[in-house]
DNA sequence: TTCCTTCTCCGCCGACAGACCGAGAGCCTT
DNA sequence: AAGGCTCTCGGTCTGTCGGCGGAGAAGGAA
């Protein structure tokens, strides 16, 4: 066996770090070198101990997702595991992109908590089940155009706003398309109106959050 | 008990088909309607069946990720349902945008394939834990910008980006960021060449493309 | 100090963008 | 046949964009 595993906890509440504590030290390959009650003091614990994995509360004082970035920027070894008690998958998402390694919901029993744990120390990752599908229901949603907007786009529209979300000028796309600058000009204009958008700048924009996918 | 679960299975070796089959059948709340070997007879199948759960291989004659995008055009209450032999994080994320509700690894056991399958028919999602920690490293990896180019930008420069991939005009920003005009102008002057590009829009759609998530 | 970068701002000017106007041809529904 | 939609193209005009050259102030590095 190696050396512990460094661990740091933070949430806001006493009880759950005390239960926590109580749970992962029945481990003795887990150490827990330190907690915190507010993101502040969290990312200056991780800044200091620099330890294995911290255990963070998704909703806590200061924030748990800015908690991630801070302790991921000022310390690239630490895991981070999100505890959380909702399914909200934005959050998780935000989560995940801020450097968070696994999620797992507040439920959890601790033998299992014990073994994501070992897992972050090694770098892989864990989803709660739960959560797992809400990430997925989540990425279904923002998959979807059904911006609306979109659909009202004649087929032409469709090609040209998707030339235009490239980056291409009115001449390179009659170029590629093959018809006057003229008529591009036309469909550009029709486009701006449809989506509500005043330039093409916008209108490009509006295709990638939409998730445009007619690359 | 309500009516059985109609099931159709979608695989291009037989005895992967029979095995599921095989193990399928013992369960008496699940009933496969119909067995496929490439997309084109899926679909058709989906099409006439209209099963409760389509079980589909990842890697098939006429490609998983069009037979989901396919099944769930044509029949909109059949869950898709995906198995897969290898973890790759992009196939994965384009099966879920495509469609499809849940992912499975070959290597899962018949209870856990027919609880999937259950959870599937009411419109629940399941994630096999290691693809789930796959997709967690997918997730991070495009949310990292490390694009290069955006690292010669100066804050201001990045700041100007930003705003520009929010479809802002330069009196917009300039308002927005409390300086002239002509100093947004400089700016984005310097933001083009920067970037090697030519016109704002490319610039927005060059910020999208990397990534960049100071909005 | 000197040099370099960054941020700020100025004027000039050509080029493209986008609005507004009209119009002909093809196609589909009524 | 009439009306509607789409795609095509034309002209005109105003505004913004973006390149070019210049410049002052502040801060850090050599």
């Amino acid at each position: 066996m190696n050396l512990p595993i460094r661990i740091v906890i933070a949430d806001d509440h006493v009880l759950v770090r005390q239960g926590i504590r109580a749970f992962l030290e029945t481990h003795a390959d887990l150490s827990i070198v330190g907690e915190a009650e507010d993101a502040a003091s969290a990312i200056a614990l991780c800044s200091a101990q620099m330890p294995d994995v911290a255990l963070l509360d998704l909703v806590m004082p200061g924030g748990g997702i800015e908690a991630t970035r801070a302790i991921r920027a000022a310390s690239p070894q630490t895991q981070v595991v999100l505890l959380t008690s909702f399914e909200n998958a934005q959050q998780i998402l935000a989560a995940v992109q801020a450097g968070a390694l696994s999620c797992l919901l507040k439920d959890i029993d601790a033998d299992a908590l014990a073994d994501t744990l070992r897992k972050a120390a090694r770098g892989e990752a864990v989803l709660h089940p739960r959560i797992a599908a809400r990430l997925m229901e989540a990425l279904r949603e923002d998959a979807d155009p059904a911006s609306g907007l979109l659909e009202s786009l004649s087929q032409r529209e469709h090609e040209v706003l998707a030339l235009m979300a490239e980056g291409l000028s009115n001449s390179s796309i009659a170029e590629r398309l093959g018809i006057g600058e003229k008529t591009v000009k036309t469909h550009v204009s029709n486009v701006l109106g449809k989506l509500n958008v005043s330039d093409r700048t916008q209108a490009a924009v509006y295709a990638w959050k939409s998730g445009m996918k007619q690359r």
